[in-house]
DNA sequence: TAGCAGATGTTATTGCATTACATTTTTGGT
DNA sequence: ACCAAAAATGTAATGCAATAACATCTGCTA
């Protein structure tokens, strides 16, 4: 099991954290020759802000305040796309916000574990429950493409 | 487990499904002493017309059909509303649209197979699935309310 | 039968996301 | 270096999802 949950549930230095993951997605980007441009990049960051989902209208807001000018929600959304394909961040589908993916280097299952009192968001990922939802398909006939789970609850900080 | 993929994701006599829904919804209103009054049945009748996740403004549109005047979003979800606390719909939200409950009367956690070429959901309950997500929290140090798992692919007639 | 809670009607607004089209920038072939 | 194609960005407008706030009606119960 690979989980970011030491970090997103507990104090821990966000900056380093913040930074080893633009950093990361650099590295990542040009092994893939996809183009993180600075607004893609600005956009990143941003979400890398903190471990709680942000919602694209406070980016807008966010980069707007950066940019010095209005930016449009085309925008925004556009840089979204790229990072969501790229596998640089997950779109949580029950709070429609956006957070960045600690591991975007290996291919994986969304397991999301949402805390409900500080927001925030740790992400799993666990062969043996890849496993069980794999068999829990299959004896339903289920041809599995993909999933997403999402687990709300109280963190480890917060019980 | 329990599961009505075998209707869901199957040819099957869907009025019959639809009326013994129907049928099971007033008989826990009942029981509850909940009122299932007829704007409520109504919409809950329009959601069981299939097993596709219908949006609200869908159902405000067909309501308005049937009723001959124009119905107000706040109708639609404040029926919404009851349905879902009284556990007779469920909320999809990776789609927002709404989708009947087979096993209203059953305490269980949210499984949904969701079939990308004929867009039909299943639900399922699995306790070792649910033991599995239970452990795989518990690993990280989360205490667990409730999950939601939605499980994209191929159902059984489309493969 | 008066009062209260629950249910419904109505208007307006907010938030999330996309469509369509124009313009600019980057890239690769010559 | 130059041109054409592709990729990325800018801009305006719109569509869909959901809620806020307030008024009115209905049905139960004391």
């Amino acid at each position: 099991m690979i989980s970011n949950s030491r970090a997103a549930h507990r104090d821990h230095d966000h900056e380093r954290c913040q930074n080893a993951a633009l950093a990361q997605a650099r590295a990542l980007c040009q092994h893939r020759s996809a183009r993180l441009t600075p607004a893609r990049e600005a956009v990143l960051h941003l979400i890398w802000h903190s471990h709680r989902p942000v919602g694209a209208y406070t980016l807008i807001e966010q980069l707007s305040a950066e940019q010095g000018h209005r930016v449009l929600p085309p925008t925004v959304y556009r840089a979204l796309d790229f990072l969501l394909a790229q596998g640089l961040i997950h779109r949580i589908p029950s709070r429609n916000a956006f957070i960045g993916c600690p591991f975007p280097e290996v291919r994986h299952r969304n397991l999301f574990l949402l805390c409900r009192q500080c927001g925030a968001v740790a992400e799993c990922s666990a062969d043996t429950l890849d496993q069980a939802i794999a068999t829990t398909a299959a004896r339903a006939g289920f041809a599995v493409d993909g999933h997403n789970l999402e687990i709300d609850g109280l963190c480890q900080q917060c019980q």
